[in-house]
DNA sequence: AGCACGCCGACT
DNA sequence: GTCGGCGTGCTC
């Protein structure tokens, strides 16, 4: 009771800005005062900058020295759960709250006043002279009663000049009148039928919607492989989240997954809903952001940073594909949107619905010790199994150096080109050649600014650093010995096994799919579907394939390295090259046509290929967890990296030795610092990077002793220090 | 983040 | 003598 929200003019607010600053500052409210939660613009020095009112003044600084607020901007104030929202998640990730503020205003155009323009609708006066082209506009808008044009519609509708509109409206014939240019989003009928679900999905559904109508917290891994109807089963969640009158948000891994599933939306609702992801424009981002926050739109797809809308009121989200690590990423702030979903639903009474065909081991662990809901999906929609896994030992297929498809897989993608069927090829790496090598003297093309060999890309006849996006021209000569023609491209990447496809087969059509191969997402959407739809006989891909799409007249997946992620200590690696194996063998063999996967390997006997080839997920992820568990490592201990990072390798290893030594603030929750080591990418833009980790038991408040811990340093302008909570590689 | 203040080197 | 380098510190 009494949580004050108004503050009359004069009033002492705290107000926090998204300028760095590490503690709120107080103000005076505005003539006419405002809200808890009000997003205000106020003075700071000399300029102006925006911000929320956070709080009651606290009134301890010099009554002299405060300044107003100098206006409330025209949105609806932010609400308590989202200020909660923010709180927290800036205490889990260990981000300042200025930095997490910022990922809830990234709307454009917030400070603008309310944008207005001009629509036309019928009026109550007949024009003095009927001509054709009046007539043609009147019956236009008679036609549409209840829509309201804009100039541009009206005329181009009526198939005449916006003059003769004009006309109309001096006369009175047509009305003009503002309207606010950021709509509503079209209405989502959740009653529209649906596709006839299967036992498996009805029940499934069931229960999702039985969560729903509890209105309260509650998270649900919903696995299922590919084709097994995860979407049908949470498009029904949704559905039951509208009848609640609640708002419902999808978030989905990759952009370019983002149109078919709009389409799905759209089939499913009867319109389509609002869209959050960096390829929408200002305009739409704008009329998202404050129709999320009025009530005006009930459903949004996004991308990660759709969680920071200001929904009214939230009552589901799904993370879609919730195991793909680029949930994962630094935008602003360190955060897992997996999780913040969970802490986001938490706090408002909304449900959780993680999807995936190969969750990730944290879900998994969560829903075996009963924290979260366990849906299984296993018969597959229509009549197709999955796929007939088998490994071919590379061990014994005799190949050239330069050559990485095996005979026996080469023969079964002729088979399939003799069938008219299509067969992929999978590679996760880019570019023509991962390593380039001097003959000569034994030199690797590194970047100048990176710790990282330059990857050749013949297709844009150059080589380029994958870790900071630079290029430089092929060399004639080696840089190292400056021995002539003596440069060779190693191992294998996608371009290059698309020319060891074409030579193998002259006749086939051959498609590489690779990000980096495409200008735009709309133009890859483009190519994917071209080729689903029967434009290519061997797809070639890398990573981009694993992502959701839907390939019906694939039969074939030949896995050309499944080794790649297997070495290496990282635990992680093994889950992530299983996710990714099961998700690519999962592509095969849909519809009416049996599948086939091959898994070439030199190590067939590894218990992660073993897994896959079983077909046994259980057991690898019983496996897994018990390594997890006799390392305490996540999700059965918790872990933080630190990357100190400076132009100068010594600062950043002294300032790294430093923490390392003063650790007292870890010990006394009983954990371990380990480092200080080179990062796993010891130099990134001219930066060296050094990394330490914090290992400590599960219940531990790892959070306030690491903060503490890392207060004692003192950052300059060359030296940077950033926390990773649960990083995604802890060795 | 900006922006001011401030304390030492090479210029009119 | 002064212009200007960017280190330190403040912003209600």
């Amino acid at each position: 009771m009494g949580r004050q929200d108004f503050f009359d003019e004069g009033d002492l607010v705290a107000v926090l800005t998204t300028q760095p600053l590490d503690r709120l500052l107080d103000y005076k409210a505005p003539e006419g005062g405002c809200h808890l939660g009000a997003f205000v613009e106020v003075p700071l020095g000399p300029r102006k900058v925006p911000g929320v009112v956070w709080a009651r003044g606290r009134g301890d600084f010099d009554r002299s020295k405060i300044r107003s607020v100098i206006r409330v901007l025209d949105v609806a104030p932010m609400r308590a759960e989202m200020q909660m929202f923010l709180e927290r998640a800036a205490d889990y990730t260990l981000t300042p709250l200025p930095a997490m503020l910022r990922l809830a205003t990234r709307a454009p155009g917030l400070g603008d006043p309310p944008s207005m323009r001009k629509v036309y609708r019928p009026g109550d006066v007949t024009p003095d002279r009927m001509t054709d082209a009046r007539r043609r506009v009147l019956s236009a808008l008679q036609e549409y009663g209840g829509l309201s044009f804009t100039l541009k519609e009206l005329s181009e509708a009526a198939g005449v000049t916006p003059s003769v509109v004009k006309g109309l409206v001096k006369q009175g014939a047509v009305r003009e009148e503002d309207s606010p240019r950021d709509l509503p989003f079209p209405l989502l009928d959740e009653d529209r039928t649906s596709k006839t679900l299967t036992e498996d999905q009805s029940t499934a559904a069931e229960h999702l919607r039985h969560g729903i109508r509890s209105g309260a917290y509650g998270t649900t891994l919903l696995r299922g492989i590919t084709g097994s109807g995860k979407t049908e089963v949470y498009l029904e969640a949704v559905a039951e989240c509208f009848r609640q009158r609640r708002q419902a948000l999808v978030l989905l891994p990759e952009i370019a997954l983002s149109a078919e599933f709009m389409a799905r939306v759209e089939e499913r609702f009867g319109a389509k809903s609002a869209e959050w992801h960096s390829g929408v424009t200002m305009t739409e981002r704008r009329r998202t952001w404050k129709m999320v926050g009025q009530g005006g739109a009930q459903l949004v797809v996004g991308a990660r940073s759709a969680l920071f809308l200001p929904f009214l009121d939230l009552g589901l989200i799904v993370v879609d594909e919730e195991h793909d690590t680029s949930y994962k990423q630094e935008d602003g702030a360190l955060y897992n949107a997996r999780d913040m979903a969970v802490l986001r639903a938490s706090i408002c009474g909304a449900q959780v619905v993680l999807a995936s065909a190969t969750p990730s081991l944290e879900s998994w662990a969560n829903a075996q010790a009963g924290k979260y809901a366990k849906l299984e999906l296993t018969s597959r929609f229509g009549e197709s199994v999955l796929p007939e896994m088998r490994a071919i030992d590379m061990r014994g297929a005799d190949l050239p150096s330069n050559r990485w498809i095996s005979p026996r897989l080469a023969g079964a993608v002729r088979e399939r080109i003799e069938r008219g069927e299509q067969s992929l090829l999978f590679l996760n790496r880019r570019g023509y050649a991962p390593v380039t090598i001097c003959r000569a003297c034994g030199h690797q093309i590194g970047c100048d600014h990176c710790d990282a060999r330059m990857v050749e890309h013949r297709f844009l006849k150059r080589l380029v650093c994958h870790q900071c996006g630079e290029t430089k021209p092929m060399p004639d000569v080696c840089p190292a010995c400056g021995g002539e023609d003596r440069l060779a491209p190693v191992g294998p990447g996608v371009e290059r096994l698309q020319e060891e496809a074409s030579e193998l087969f002259p006749d086939a059509r051959v498609a590489t799919l690779s990000s980096d191969l495409f200008g735009s997402a709309r133009a890859l959407k483009e190519r994917i579907r071209e080729i689903a739809e029967g434009g290519a006989d061997i797809v070639i891909g890398t990573q981009l394939v694993a992502k959701g799409h839907n390939f019906p007249l694939l039969t074939l997946v030949g896995v050309i390295d499944a080794d790649l992620g297997l070495q290496g200590s990282d635990l992680r690696a093994a889950e992530r090259t299983f996710q990714l194996m099961r998700q690519v063998s999962g592509r095969a063999g849909r519809a009416d046509r049996p599948g086939e996967a091959l898994l070439q390997t030199y190590q067939p006997e590894h218990p992660v290929i073993r897994a896959i080839l079983a077909g046994d997920e259980e057991a690898f992820w019983r496996a897994e967890a018990e390594e997890r568990r006799h390392a305490g490592v996540p999700p059965y201990g918790r872990m933080a990296g630190i990357i100190l990072s400076s132009p100068d390798m010594q600062e950043a290893f002294d300032a790294g030795a430093e923490l390392a030594r003063n650790d007292a603030h870890l010990r006394r929750i009983g954990a371990q610092v380990f480092g200080p080591a080179p990062a796993p990418v010891a130099r990134i833009r001219g930066r060296h990077r050094v990394r330490l980790l914090v290992k400590a038991a599960k219940g531990a408040a790892l959070q306030q002793a690491v903060a503490a811990w890392i207060a004692q340093l003192k950052q300059g302008p060359n030296l940077r220090l950033t926390v990773d909570i649960d990083p995604q590689s802890f060795y």
